[in-house]
DNA sequence: CCGAGTATACCTACTAGTAGGTAGTTGTCA
DNA sequence: TGACAACTACCTACTAGTAGGTATACTCGG
């Protein structure tokens, strides 16, 4: 693995476990084994670190969904599957989802992370609108209302399962707060 | 008003814009218009600060509750109230709730602060169970589920609506997310 | 004159970021 | 093929500024 990548997992790992205020390049250093000043030879401040890890995170993301649509057929299988995802991100309660960690300490961030953050929701929520409506066409999820508004309920309802999880460092509460839509599903 | 109180209020304010890792007694001490070091008289330390501040929100939040209590019969009426004052304290998208705000950044906090957070997480899905208890003898809210399961629900939602719009800095993205739960409310 | 509250003046540790330099690799051209 | 230039990836040593925190002295109302 290159060091590049290997700082940004760093970064990506230390930085949803504690937010963007809550880590430094000390911080990475030491867990890289290289000194501060070389980090800045790969991203030359903190703000461009924030840039190439909400990237980062957008793609990944993006092609996590397209795995879910390219393995399951129905909108409901879709939908317990970006659940189990958000669950997973989690690890245990030790972490929360980039975009949750990154939103608290929005004043941290530059114009253009923010702009990326945007970016992220609105491919998350895009997505998740569209497996509504397949929903609303095949039928597999119960009293399926308005795609938009499902979608962004669904949104706030798993980053803030993470959250309330994140703060019990239990998995069990993040199961308790999604129980409820799972029960929409078959 | 004290100027323990001044501080207090100062606090929770940028805590909440910020999270626990983006202020400091510098920011305090500057809004309020006394020395770094006076801060220090009032809370001996962050830590100090943090706990109090989680107090005083959880009272506060508690008298809320028993407003809601005393103004409305229905659990309807009740739960709409809920929401309408987690849109309130965004503050048009600037602020988030404390206890999310705080969770971001657990593992700055000391193991006093995190009881008192969960003690603030417990009382909230206590009241909010009740309430959904309620709603199924009253019947006000529709295809209403096992009270605990909506009550985990509903508070995620809420902070994940509030996590969400503080993210874009639009209301109207809080209202979005809460729109499907509203609905099922006359 | 006591003490609550604030101030000055400091501390150590840490923040992001910069200056200047150095091995080792890679590319290029006579 | 050898020589020289350029580049990559790191280093040590530093900057200015901020973090939370402390010791001690002042001030002013009861």
């Amino acid at each position: 693995m290159d060091r590049r990548t290997e700082l940004l997992n760093c970064a990506e790992n230390v930085a949803r476990r504690h937010g963007y205020d809550g880590f430094s390049y000390a911080d990475l250093a030491k867990e890289v084994g290289i000194r501060k000043a070389s980090i800045h030879y790969h991203f030359p401040s903190k703000a461009d670190l924030a840039v190439a890890l909400i990237e980062r995170y957008a793609s990944t993301h993006a092609e996590a969904l397209a795995v879910i649509d390219e393995t399951s057929e129905l909108a409901s299988d879709r939908l317990a599957a970006y659940v189990q995802g958000y669950r997973k991100a989690l690890s245990g309660g030790a972490k929360i989802c980039l975009c949750a960690a990154f939103s608290v300490s929005r004043d941290s961030l530059t114009d253009e992370a923010l702009r990326e953050l945007d970016a992220f929701r609105g491919n998350s929520l895009n997505w998740l609108e569209k497996t509504f409506q397949l929903a609303n066409k095949d039928g597999s999820v119960s009293h399926s209302a308005e795609p938009a508004e499902e979608a962004a309920a669904l949104l706030a309802t798993v980053e803030g399962a993470q959250l309330v999880a994140r703060a019990a460092n239990k998995v069990s509460d993040f199961d308790q707060a999604t129980k409820l839509f799972l029960s929409r599903l078959p």
